[in-house]
DNA sequence: CCTGCGCGTTAAGGTTTCATCAAGATCCTT
DNA sequence: AAGGATCTTGATGAAACCTTAACGCGCAGG
């Protein structure tokens, strides 16, 4: 997170305040500077002041919105309508006036963060005979085609796999696949594990991947 | 455009107002229709005042929050600042205090919009048989032809495309097609489909690029 | 050697889900 | 106000899926 204004005070206020949170925080104290240390260290969040000694903060958000869609939050003293106006339209995220309070600030903070977020990347783990894709619920083999896995054989796989190199135990499994009253039809997990293996193991009377652990559980090893 | 406010004169005058700019403005009253009207009209920005007769402002936000995530801005008598921690915190993308200048507000839609938009990073999508142009909302066949699509055929297949590659359960689509009431009405989505591979697929009765998973949803896979 | 237990495998039945068709209801345009 | 397009709704046969039971195998303990 970089924060650029050119009162020491503030600087100081949010450097501390912000630390507490376990953000990284860096500091500029003109426009100039803001817009290299933007370059240089790619933060999540940019905090800018508008009235910095160097050049118009305006100027500041188009120079960092010509590459970056980084999130920037205008922090200034009150001021006439129309200068928040030039700010949000030349691309500013938030705007909040001063004198203001730390914790609306670090609301708004989370918000811009949140927003700029979307994508919590979910893994695709690979092993040498195929390969699983959590995000797109989809199982594909290293010659390139496509696995076919009905509702449940795609819980279980997900479970194992999420889990993937833990032991899982025939109790979680049932309790997660087919609910908590299921938890000791351990005859589905063998049905079912079977037809996993079928699908998916190069020999799947020698499993490679999906490994029992006699009287206890499964266990994805890829 | 939805605005959701119990006193007559603001939502008058922001009626008038965002109608100027162009807007289309609908309007709720309480927390209870405006959740309704969000789920029936889906727009593409919410304005909530958070001093509601029947609910608390944040149960609002929550709610959308639970199936959209389409900008909320929450307009506020001043309050503590807790209050806007707590809007923040539960989803909210702007806060503004009342009394608030229409320049600022509506500034703070743009951005707000502005962000939700982001620059579709493959706005064409083609397959051996038809091009799909999510921008110009259009497809065209191989041939050159352009295909027929109604406005349902075409939001089905604009968030088939938009995940492409990946599974959509069914819950997913209705809930963003017919809206978060008609999750469970799964018989929507087999005539709509069936209608979209009738108008796509060289063999609609063997699809190729509209698949279906049993028991889970539908993917494109271009 | 026999027995019991856990596991793998297979297949049949009953159930759920899907594709398709068509008729009414509704919306929109003319 | 009529007509066409679009959206709902229900029914039917087909396909996919889940459950269940039976049987074989290997292993440990009696």
């Amino acid at each position: 997170m970089l924060v650029v204004d050119d009162e020491p005070s503030i600087l100081r206020a949010l450097r501390i305040n912000l630390a507490a949170r376990n953000f990284q925080v860096s500091t500029a104290s003109d426009g100039a500077s803001g817009l290299a240390a933007m370059a240089r260290e790619r933060p999540d969040v940019m905090i800018l002041d508008l009235g910095l000694p160097d050049m118009d903060g305006t100027e500041v958000i188009r120079g960092v919105r010509g590459w970056a869609s980084t999130p920037i939050i205008v922090l200034s003293v009150w001021g006439h309508e129309s200068q928040k106006v030039a700010a949000l339209d030349a691309g500013a995220d938030d705007y909040v006036t001063k004198p203001f309070g730390m914790d609306e600030l670090l609301a708004r903070l989370r918000a811009a963060i949140r927003r700029a977020s979307p994508a919590p990347d979910e893994p695709v783990v690979k092993t040498e005979d195929f390969t699983v894709d959590l995000a797109a619920k989809r199982v594909t083999r290293a010659d390139g085609s496509d696995v076919r896995l009905t509702p449940t054989e795609w819980q279980l796989l997900e479970i194992l796999v999420r889990n993937r190199g833990r032991l899982v135990t025939q109790r979680q499994l049932l309790q997660e696949v087919w609910g908590p009253a299921y938890e000791t039809e351990s005859n589905y997990l063998r049905v079912y594990v079977a037809q996993l293996r079928r699908k998916l193991e190069p020999e799947p009377s020698r499993p490679r991947y999906l490994l029992t652990e006699s009287g206890m559980g499964y266990r994805f090893d890829p």
